[in-house]
DNA sequence: GCTGAGCGA
């Protein structure tokens, strides 16, 4: 039930697994059945690993309090912020969630994916990681992308 | 006060 569920509110890049399910071609009278070249039906789920979190789906008034409580169970979170609009000051809808390690950002992963917050179904995947400023590196030297 | 796919001050 709840892989359906996943399927029915937007996914953001693994959605396309759940509609590929079929392996063999049952149909070879489509000219379209030409055998695909990897075939692999497996590492499509991970992306590159790195502390950093990017939490979507979030409910409008869901805050960053919340996001890290949410967090914080499945690990020890360094920094959690829910964007929000610098207009409105609504939330966006998605947030950033830093664990401390590597494990603890992949079992938050792993606990909070898929899983229920407000109200809505939340998604949690690696963020990508943040162009650097480039100059006037002396005014933050730390960077959120690039933990190492 | 809020639209509901997508990546931040």
């Amino acid at each position: 039930m709840a892989l359906t569920m996943r399927a029915a509110v937007a996914a953001p890049r693994g959605l396309l697994r759940l509609f590929c399910t079929n392996s063999t071609a049952s149909s070879p009278t489509f000219p379209f059945t030409s055998t695909p070249p990897s075939g692999a039906t497996s590492t499509r789920q991970m992306a590159d690993p790195s502390t950093n979190l990017f939490v979507s789906g979030l409910s409008k008034r869901t805050t960053t309090e919340n996001l890290r409580a949410a967090f914080q169970k499945f690990g020890e979170v360094v920094h959690a912020r829910v964007v929000t609009d610098r207009v409105s000051g609504y939330s966006k809808g998605f947030g950033f969630v830093q664990y401390a390690t590597l494990e603890d950002a992949a079992k938050g992963i792993e606990g909070m994916d898929g899983k229920f917050l407000d109200g809505w179904v939340i998604f949690a995947e690696y963020a990508k990681p943040r162009p650097p400023p480039g100059e006037a590196a002396s005014n933050m030297t730390k960077q959120y992308g690039r933990p190492y």
